[in-house]
DNA sequence: CGCTTGCTTGGAGTGCACTCCAAGGTTCTA
DNA sequence: TAGAACCTTGGAGTGCACTCCAAGCAAGCG
C-alpha cells in the first residue's frame, strides 16, 4: 500500500472545521432542496455543476432522484471556496476531472493549487490598490462637504 | 463663490501621481490608438464606454474622429480602479451621470464611493479566507508528496 | 384518492462586458 | 499621388455563468 492511497486518493476532503446541520454519516442522503438550502446554490446550479462535470455524479433514489451524500456537501465547500477566488468554471472542472483521475494527477492538482494562491495574492493586492484611490477620493469628498458645511454656516 | 464651484465641479480628479507619457496640457489631443497604447484598453472598448455614457463626450478633430484630453485619461484611469474593485458599469454609468448632473450630486458621489470601499474590504476579507482553506489544502499535497518520496527512496 | 409540492430532462434564454464586422472615409509616409 | 495604416458607424456576435422552461413523473399528507 502506499502512502498516495492513504493519503490522497478519493476524497480530496482533508477536511475543513466540520459543518453544521449535517446528518452522521450513513444516514447522509440529501435531496436536492436539501442541498440548495445547505449551500445557498439554486437547484439549477447543482444539476448544472454535475452536467458540466464539476460534480461526480450524485447518488440516486430508487426512483432516479439525487441523493446527496457528506462528501458531496464537502466538495461543494471546496467549489464554493475556489469560486469566491474568481477561478473560472472551466479550471474547476478541471480540477475536478483530475481527482477524478487519481493520484497520479496530485502533482499537477498541486501546482494548481498553489497558481490559484497566487492569483489569489495578487487580487489582494489589486484590491488594496484601488483602495488607495478610494481613500484619497473620500477624504476628498468629505474635506469638500466640511467646506460646504461651514459656507453654510457663515 | 462656493466651496463646490472651486473643488468639485467639472474634473473630479483630484489627481493622483501624476502619469507616465502624457504631452502637456494645452497639446493633449490623442487618437483613439494612442490612448488604447496608454490605457491597456481596446479601441471598440473606448467607443463603447463612450456610447453607453461611462465617458463624456469626447472632443472630435474637423472631420470627426476622436481627440482624447489628459481629462479623459485621468477619467479612464478612474474608471479602470473601479473597475478592479469589482463595480459593474451600470454603477460606473450612475457615478459618470452623477458627475455629470454636478455638484448638487456629491453626497450621492460620497455615498457611492463609501459603498464601494465597504465592498472591497468585505472582497478582501472573503479572500483571505480562501487564502486559509487554499493553504491547508497545499500543505496537505506538500506532505503527501514528501511522504510519498520517503516512500520512493526506499 | 386527490392535491400540492418537489424532482426530472434537454434545450433555450438571460445579463454582463465586451468584441467584432462591413463598408467606407482619413491620415501619414515614400 | 499611391498605398498602407488608421478611423468612423450601427448592429451583430461571443463567452461566461448561470437561469429558466415545458412536460411529465415522484413524494407526502388528510
Amino acid at each position: 500500500m502506499t502512502v498516495m492511497e492513504t493519503t490522497v486518493t478519493g476524497t480530496d476532503t482533508c477536511a475543513g472545521p466540520p459543518q453544521q446541520n449535517r446528518r452522521p454519516d450513513g444516514q447522509d442522503r440529501y435531496t436536492i432542496s436539501e442541498v440548495v438550502a445547505l449551500t445557498g446554490l439554486t437547484a439549477h446550479t447543482l444539476r448544472w455543476y454535475e452536467r458540466i462535470g464539476l460534480m461526480p455524479h450524485i447518488d440516486r433514489s430508487h426512483t432516479g432522484q439525487r441523493r446527496y451524500t457528506n462528501r458531496d456537501l464537502d466538495w461543494l465547500d471546496l467549489v464554493g471556496k475556489l469560486r469566491l477566488t474568481g477561478m473560472p468554471v472551466a479550471d474547476m472542472v478541471r480540477y475536478a476531472e483530475l481527482v477524478r483521475e487519481g493520484d497520479h494527477t496530485y502533482v499537477e492538482r498541486f501546482e494548481l493549487l498553489k497558481t490559484t494562491r497566487e492569483d489569489v495574492l495578487a487580487r489582494i493586492d489589486e484590491l488594496r490598490g484601488t483602495l488607495a484611490v478610494l481613500d484619497r477620493k473620500i477624504s476628498f469628498y468629505a474635506d469638500a462637504g466640511r467646506a460646504l458645511a461651514s459656507e453654510r454656516s457663515r
